[in-house]
DNA sequence: CCTATTATGCTCACTCTGAGCATTAAATGC
DNA sequence: GCATTTAATGCTCAGAGTGAGCATAATAGG
């Protein structure tokens, strides 16, 4: 087609600082996401305490085949969907500053919950463990009364008018107060709130002046920066149930709308009103009746219903609608 | 807060496969957008053919960091937005198969157009030239005939009925065909599938079986898999504008409401509607007028606005809705 | 049979959006 | 000066989509 020119090295023009490399590694973390009545769970090792995580090998193919590898010997279960989520190199992520450098490359995963394996600390954690200001399902959870108490001294203890302006405004709206909705998409932005204002115990580890109220109710944490990434993998899914058919995926072959629902509201943390959600699911054509009817429900027996997986074929990007838009 | 447990090794339980890791290096690649008029143009080297891109440095801070150095020092002008694309590492991304393990990291970028460097072969170029397809703006591009065309033989060709049907109904949903509406954001999708049907000259040099029907014009390629980064930039933008004011950063201080509509008509590759447009911005309370007025206008002048960049402060995540909705 | 419980069907008001008509304010050509 | 052209700006209206709630159906348990 055309005679390549001449190729300038593009390091020479754009990597100026230093042409020391260090030894590089790569690692795979993976936030695998189950649901489990109307629980939204995620995969954990040491007891709650780290996302799976490994080594880049040169067996996998890919990034992702990586992950998916891993999680299928690991859940018994075919990982229905996967994304990444964000790579980080950021130096200040290590602990213990090392000389070698680590890039972190986070994956989103969903699959059925599958008995955890023997290995003791191996097991299915309750997301909102990690985040129990993030429930809002049996509406304003009590948590967040001490942490906006908190989250105002630290507002009043802003060295400048402006600091202390800007941050109210971002408490006001990261965690709806004041009048201000609730967004239940900006997982990670109240989080990175909490870690900065110190709240979190993450923060604490790291140097952040402790806040003189002292120890605050503000969930289980985690080793490294891995409730980051798991904020980051909530905010994700929460925001892509809203157009994907991903939900899917966290359910069996055959579900009744109420099933659907539950999982929906456990993964956005909400609820949604029945009758527009059952209208919203029907008039998009994304399942069909099985013909089973459940009647275990407590009351009338519902219709039983699968996924027509079909749609993800015939439309590559399927709008699959929920009534979470606010 | 609690006694970490002993750590399992998750190695031993998650990356099975092999335990030899190869040198690994990794790349930054950045997809530097800006708009000049009403075209959208990327920041390149080679003469066209490949983007910026560099090694990890120690030098470093974070991937981002590097990246926002790089091209500031490339174009003399601030980086107004920068995130993260994707995260590569597929071996068979590099076409002469080295030992080496690559992880390259790609970026999206904001920023206004300098004077190129005095560099040769370094300099912005129009993105339509590499998609002329989507470019929608004067009404469905001519190109989509021959492209669509070939498409359908390729559809014919398949081996089975089910393969054909996949392939047509693929075909007409990414690129509109048979009453089917246009998404200007599966830019990525109808790249990918050009890929496939080897219809575009990087499949043709990864050995993909040429079309019978010879050279066809789809675009100017690129070395390596750049267009497919540059595709995922393009696409990823597209979909951003709609519910984030990231079009200001392409923009100077003050501006008409109509150069707003042609740098977001830029991007989208669609038109939108005038008078709704302005609508949609006054309501949303992003601009407020400068006081000044632009009357090189050819008609009756025009308000100068300019971007209230408090609302980025006051509200983390802005709606800045377009009626690029459909 | 009555009540509790859940499934399911349907209506209604409100908002948002696409589309177009109408008016205003300049430059240009006669 | 005046008509014409061009673009900016203001406004209306119909249709789609959504939130909220009422009403009915079908089961289990007393």
């Amino acid at each position: 087609m055309r005679t390549p020119p001449p190729r300038i090295d593009p390091s020479a023009d754009l990597a100026p600082e230093s042409h020391f490399l260090p030894p590089l590694s790569a690692e795979l973390i993976a936030v695998i996401v189950a649901v489990t009545g109307d629980s939204p769970r995620i995969l954990t090792l040491d007891r709650g305490l780290t996302l799976p995580s490994g080594p880049l090998e040169t067996g996998h193919r890919s990034l992702q085949a990586g992950v998916r590898s891993w999680v299928e010997r690991k859940t018994h279960h075919a990982l229905g969907h996967i994304e990444q989520l964000y790579t980080f190199a950021d130096q200040d992520r290590l602990e213990d500053s090392e000389p070698k450098q680590v890039i972190s490359v986070s994956y989103l995963g969903l699959t059925l919950e599958a008995t955890a394996s023997g290995d003791p600390g191996v097991g299915w954690q309750g997301w909102y463990r990690y985040f129990p200001w993030e429930d809002h399902r049996l509406g304003r959870p009590l948590v967040l009364d001490p942490i906006l108490d908190t989250l105002d001294t630290w507002v009043h203890r802003a060295a400048s008018v402006e600091i202390r302006r800007a941050r109210m405004s971002r408490v006001r709206h990261t965690f709806g107060a004041k009048g201000e909705p609730w967004n239940e998409e900006w997982v990670l932005q109240r989080y990175e709130l909490l870690y900065e204002a110190g709240l979190v115990e993450e923060s604490r580890r790291r140097g952040y002046r402790n806040h003189p109220a002292g120890r605050l109710a503000t969930g289980e944490g985690m080793q490294h920066d891995h409730r980051r990434i798991l904020a980051t993998g909530i905010a994700r899914l929460r925001a892509k149930i809203k157009y994907r058919p991903v939900v899917f995926e966290l359910l069996p072959e055959s579900f009744t709308y109420l099933r659907l629902q539950k999982a929906v509201e456990a993964l956005a943390g909400r609820r949604v009103h029945k009758q527009n959600f059952r209208r919203l699911i029907a008039f998009q054509n994304l399942v069909e009746p099985t013909g089973g009817i459940e009647n275990q429900t407590g009351g009338r027996p519902a219709c039983l219903y699968r996924f027509r997986r079909a749609v993800l074929q015939e439309r590559m990007m399927v709008g699959s609608k929920l009534p979470l838009a606010k």
